[in-house]
DNA sequence: AAATTACGTCAGCCATATTGACATATTACC
DNA sequence: GGTAATATGTCAATATGGCTGACGTAATTT
């Protein structure tokens, strides 16, 4: 039970739903998945001349109201000079807002505008909806098991994160 | 029970699991398995000067050997000019090899060759480790639920398309 | 006063995608 | 046999979204 894996091998006559060709199948649906969700946005935002990034942005932004730019990038995963690009043109064309730190003034606490909050549930509308649909359908225990496996999936320091992080929505910090 | 997303609004009393947290949860939940998943590949990749898109084409190709471009294509969804840079430097390399189809000779029947071969297992096995790992630590009934969803995702057209391919992996067209 | 932190910015590079136009070989059809 | 359609490739231009490195500034910490 120990070496599930066996190295370097198709054959391998695994156990369970870890044979190879279960795991492929594995890969190739987060390829799929991911794929066809994040289509819908992007038609939308290469209308307006934005791209996936802005709507990252923009949807971590619309669930953190307030979160410094350090935060951001911590999730994000990529460098500031990356989101400074991305993150500029939203503050230039209006979505998105920026504050000084009350306690630390040299913070921007990022928050959304009316207009970046319409934005932001008009992206966020089509993937939440493609959602509910494949949860519905796929029924509640089904659910559970997705969000198991997914969370699985994800390096482990950033599990804890991720936990801890939800309902941690209002964190108005000026 | 057919309006479970009352729309533009996060106060929505959904039942079940439709709630508006829980969708916005497995949005995310998406978003960092992906962005964790495609890591470690790509920190492979770098060291030999290629990219995701490379991973991705070696990977179909590895899977489906024999496969045309235009199949290749479809499943990538990305167009010819940007599937042709990705694939000519790959033969070029001597990743991947091509023949023309026997019954159809216009077509150049993509195949790895043994150079790729090992290339497709050193980037898999990053990727099918995680996947074994979260789907050991998560139990068969989740990984049920959790290809349930996934598929839920994908377009619907395409759906179809991923269910019939599975096991039809030998198409050897010449 | 000096070091560190939070953030921004300039410049340049690379990978990946796009569109549009055109070329070539092959197959299919009338 | 000639024309149309198909499968593939290619040239050129463009955009996006990452990256590294270097430097600057304001605010906080020590």
């Amino acid at each position: 039970m120990a070496d599930v894996i066996s190295p370097a091998t198709k054959l391998a006559p695994n156990p369970l739903f870890l044979r190879d060709e279960d795991l492929r199948q594995g890969i190739e649906l987060l390829f799929y998945a991911y794929r066809d969700f994040t289509g819908e946005p992007d038609a939308i935002l290469a209308e307006l001349g934005l791209g996936r990034a802005h709507h990252r942005a923009i949807y971590f932004v619309g669930r953190h109201a307030g979160i410094t730019v350090s935060e951001l990038l911590a999730i994000l995963k990529i460098t500031k000079q990356s989101l400074s690009r991305v993150l500029s043109q939203l503050v230039r064309e209006g979505y998105i807002q920026q504050r000084p730190g009350k306690r630390d003034r040299r913070q921007r606490l990022l928050e959304l505008t009316e207009k970046g909050k319409e934005l932001e549930r008009r992206l966020t509308r089509t993937q939440r909806e493609r959602i509910a649909r494949a949860y519905r359908e796929a029924g509640a225990e089904a659910v559970a098991g997705c969000r198991k496996v997914l969370l699985g999936l994800v390096d482990e320091t950033e599990r804890r994160k991720i936990l801890a992080r939800p309902d941690g929505t209002t964190k108005a910090g000026a």
